[in-house]
DNA sequence: CGTCAATATCGATAAGTGTAAATATATACG
DNA sequence: CGTATATATTTACACTTATCGATATTGACG
């Protein structure tokens, strides 16, 4: 019985206009922030993108760590922070977890970032 | 005589393909990630969307301050930032400087966001 | 030249973060 | 049950970073 998550955080992002259209509020860049942070270190970034361009848009931990010459529980701590940013979804099949692209949460950050200034 | 600049920061975004299409590189990742991390932090974002929406697509630093509760260095740092990662243009005009949103580095960052899978 | 105002730089500090080693948890399989 | 494997958590540490106060720089103006 686990409360479904403090918030939905891939709304996180929906919430708002470009941001070339009229300032951020302060609780609005709060909300986006972490998606940003989430997205900005390298072993982070990549991992988003190999997920998010595997087939089927989803990848096993199995397959990640082979890719960073970087201990496990170092991966396990990056997919932990996308996944609490609500970028990646996690699913345990048997003995292996699955991650997978929120591309919704993707497109929203995007619109946010590149929208239309008027 | 100065130098351009050591690279132009816009195109580092604009080098690639959408992180859902294919893997990004470690080289790649290394291009963007400046800019994710440049808007990973919440006074900074909102200075982007304060200038990035502001008439002209132009701000200056003088406003600028007056937006936030914090200290002129703080927020000449914070813009310095943004400038290194392209995603502000600086002018000086007599005493005053002006800061403008590089809507294209913003887009192109977009683009690589929440470009299309396939 | 001297003063004032706008912005940047420097130095210090407290808080945050990426990483690894050690350990824990959970599942499959004899 | 016992062992092996996949993944997560904990702890510790080096490194980065956000912030401020003090100071420097730059331009306007008398």
């Amino acid at each position: 019985m686990s409360i479904p998550l403090e918030l939905a955080p891939v709304q996180a992002v929906a919430c708002c206009s470009p941001l070339s259209r009229e300032p951020l509020s302060e609780t609005e860049a709060d909300g986006i922030v972490p998606l940003l942070k989430a997205l900005g270190d390298p072993v982070r970034l990549r991992l988003m993108s190999l997920v998010a361009s595997h087939e089927g848009g989803e990848a096993c931990v199995c397959d990640l760590n082979d890719a960073f010459e970087l201990s496990q529980p170092t991966i396990s701590h990056h997919l932990k922070v996308l996944h609490e940013a609500g970028l990646l979804e996690r699913e345990k099949r048997g003995v292996w977890v699955y991650y997978r692209a929120r591309t919704d949460a993707l497109e929203n950050l995007a619109a946010l970032i590149g929208g239309q200034s008027r």
